[in-house]
DNA sequence: CGAAACCTTGATATACTTCAAGTTGAGTGG
DNA sequence: CCACTCAACTTGAAGTATATCAAGGTTTCG
């Protein structure tokens, strides 16, 4: 699963370049994190990290969705965010210096590269740019979580199951959205029972169509404004 | 309310050395941020930044308390943090470039060091320690905002007040806790009435004591435990 | 082809909200 | 310092969104 041959296939191709958060970064320094990368392929349903674990290292997505949750008393999962190609999953730990708070799991085949934490360190000490470019995306995340406390506590079901379908658009793009009824009732914050119900008042409504387990958007938007998640 | 009289009585007995965010600097960049800052007093109730403003500065806490909270479409505010003495608020919004997402309002007569932007962003280009220091604070408050999101969508109303109540026992230390019904029922993210009957609930089962307005925990930790907001 | 995971529907229970009305308390001006 | 007023607090009654429990149907995949 683990490979540093530089020469291996996998290695191609996954320019960190394509990265969001490294973007701003010149070729000398997309370089120097390159070096230290590992290409990782993830199969469906496999584990990234798990909250409580220390952080090793960081993961950036060239393909694939990973979903971030976190475990309630009763085993329940409360999904925070769908992660896609071009985003950065497990770093916010390393830069208050606890241990993860969220887990990770592949929703599907994933390709990623795992940058060890001593060289996104060192990187992070003599790079401004990156801890820039970095500090901006932490921030954007704790201003979407804010707004997502509040569509939590302030919101009906109804609304944030619209609220997510748009978020999750986004996400999927062309693609339909593609996610067990669980993860998508993990994501809204109910129950899978009542999500079901939930969707099938949507379609018929007309809001949205439902093919097996794709969804397809057709008005939500006209009906509720999207957040930034 | 305002001023930048180095020799105004307010202007003593200020150090920024005491804000945490700050405190791994040097007394020189502390020196630099002081020369900047301008002390301001606020009376109780006094609105300090609102959602959708453009962020001009950050506001250092010296003394009293603020609630930093988010607007529904009702009107209804969800508490997300009450800061006090050494926190900082309002400065995630001019790190991910957007307006401020929430807005502050004091709860009581505070003394604040308001730095303006432009002064805060010379420093932050210079000096790699603030960087950092700010990077791990906001880091921080991510991951709070995550469980955050957990407890309200997962936990009851009695869970939830339990849990807040925890936190603000840390927040007003030797102090009773000091909060309208309404604002407290705004942190836990639900109606004043149902606030007041827990309340009732937690003060029969000798959880709490209730002194008017001010709250003492007798046996709250037995019950639930704390989570770090 | 069989088992397991996933999905769906129905019935029932309840935690919480909302509305309404009354009481208490805090701050202000005379 | 008292009285007045507005905000804050409290209780009750009624309605509802959502969870939970139970059972059956369907897809997926080894």
């Amino acid at each position: 699963m683990l490979t540093d041959d530089p020469h291996h296939p996998k290695n191609e191709f996954h320019n960190l370049k394509e990265i969001a958060v490294f973007s701003p970064l010149s070729d000398e320094a997309i370089h120097l994190l390159e070096k230290g990368r590992k290409i990782i392929s993830y199969k469906k349903n496999h584990p990234i990290f798990m909250e409580g674990a220390h952080p090793t290292g960081i993961y950036c997505i060239h393909s694939g969705k990973i979903k971030v949750f976190t475990l309630g008393e009763t085993g329940k999962e409360q999904i925070i965010r769908i992660a896609s190609k071009g985003d950065v999953v497990g770093f916010r730990a390393i830069f208050s210096g606890e241990r993860f708070k969220l887990s990770a799991t592949s929703l599907e085949e994933c390709v990623i590269s795992y940058i060890k934490i001593d060289v996104f360190i060192e990187q992070i000490h003599t790079n401004l740019i990156l801890l820039q470019s970095i500090l901006r995306e932490i921030a954007k995340e704790s201003g979407a979580r804010a707004e997502f406390i509040k569509t939590m506590s302030q919101k009906t079901v109804r609304a944030r199951l619209a609220i997510i379908l748009l978020v999750l658009e986004d996400i999927y793009k062309e693609d339909m959205i593609n996610l067990t009824r669980e993860d998508l009732a993990n994501f809204v914050g109910t129950a899978t029972e009542t999500l079901i119900r939930l969707l099938r008042d949507f379609k018929d409504e007309g809001l949205i169509e439902i093919h097996g387990r794709k969804i397809k958007l057709i008005k939500v938007k006209e009906v509720y404004h999207k957040a930034e998640y």
